[in-house]
DNA sequence: GTCTATAACTCGATAGAC
DNA sequence: GTCTATCGAGTTATAGAC
């Protein structure tokens, strides 16, 4: 459980961090292995030394943003709120800061990568799901934690699933249009939609 | 009103059909030029005598999808429902079906690239939001002719951009895992929350 | 408008010394 | 584990005859 792969290189390290933000800036086939070992200051052979090919690297940053969901998505937005419904839109407002903070260009990393990578990448796509799985049972705990304020029935898990297509149908709008407004709009139903489902839960 | 822009060659439409179909199943950068040609049996002097790049013919790609996104798309859908709402879903269960057809390989070809392709593409995210606005007006069309069943106030135009939305999120849901569940679920909470509001548009 | 040939370049990946 | 040099293929795009 502690031990995670192996006892990791600070090159090896760089390597990750400079393909994960160039991944998410400009895509993963626009980036070029050069463009990568430059900014990490790395020569090919030590890129090659840790991974065998490009998609080594994709699949390493992948995990990474699985390892960093909680501590850098979940974990904040949890501690600000303790209500599990405002937990919920406090990670949602997480992804609102962001695309602010890109100025609109960057969304949902792994939304991304769902689009861009067809399905000729079998371990891509299964740490795609994992991180969705992951994220969508981090929102999942907040929907159990409202159980009992909400209609009789409720499935959880459909709901958690819910959010996350909201928040990615969302971020994927508002990066078209180059304004927040389509995010906000979508996060701003969505609570339309929990306020009826908690308003039914009372009654 | 009725000439498009030019009298059209076959040779010109012949290298954009395969090009959108190239574009939707592998993406915009993995497709090259050598394998366009290859498919549609023309040599590159014809192409770059149509089209001055690359991106030039995603243009013209970007334009046709918005030519055929209501013969295509929203035409038989509203042909199939009168109700309004029925109408909704019914485009709603398009997708649906093309995602089955496509083995849930491919998704919204709008929605593809709208996360594939960086900012650097300024024609390309302008008509991919065109392409999203003349789908949120064909949905506002069927929430206004609702609006009389809705809660009163209720903003059609964010209710339209929420359906999107939805659909889009379920989509890509629906790839990352290679199965059609999240989609439906997506679909299936989003009627909920419509239940919601003409329960409360009653009363 | 279509043809062939190819320029000019970038791509991912490798070899082999250190 | 890191270095330099480079391979071979593939890329977008062009030249110029027909």
């Amino acid at each position: 459980m502690s031990v995670k792969t192996q006892p990791r290189s600070p090159t090896r390290a760089r390597l990750v961090e400079v393909a994960r933000r160039l991944f998410h800036e400009r895509g993963y086939h626009p980036t070029g292995i050069a463009q990568i070992l430059r900014e990490a200051e790395v020569n090919s052979g030590s890129l090659y030394h840790f991974f065998p090919s490009k998609e080594d690297l994709l699949v390493a940053v992948l995990e990474k943003y699985r390892e960093l969901l909680r501590p850098m998505v979940i974990d904040p937005a949890f501690e600000r709120e303790s209500d599990p419904l405002e937990r919920v839109f406090a990670v949602l407002d997480g992804y609102r800061k962001r695309l602010l903070e890109s100025n609109l260009k960057e969304g949902c990393p792994i939304g991304n990568l769902a689009l861009e990578m067809s399905d000729e990448h079998p371990r891509v796509r299964r740490l795609v799901a994992e991180n969705f799985t992951a994220w969508r049972a981090a929102v999942e705990e907040c929907i159990d934690a409202l159980a009992d304020r909400l209609p009789e029935g409720t499935n959880a898990e459909a709901v958690a699933g819910f959010v996350l297509t909201v928040m990615e149908g969302g971020v994927m709008q508002a990066r078209a249009y180059g304004t927040l407004e389509p995010y906000e709009n979508a996060v701003s139903v969505l609570r339309d939609y929990f306020e009826r489902l908690l308003a039914d839960g009372e009654g």
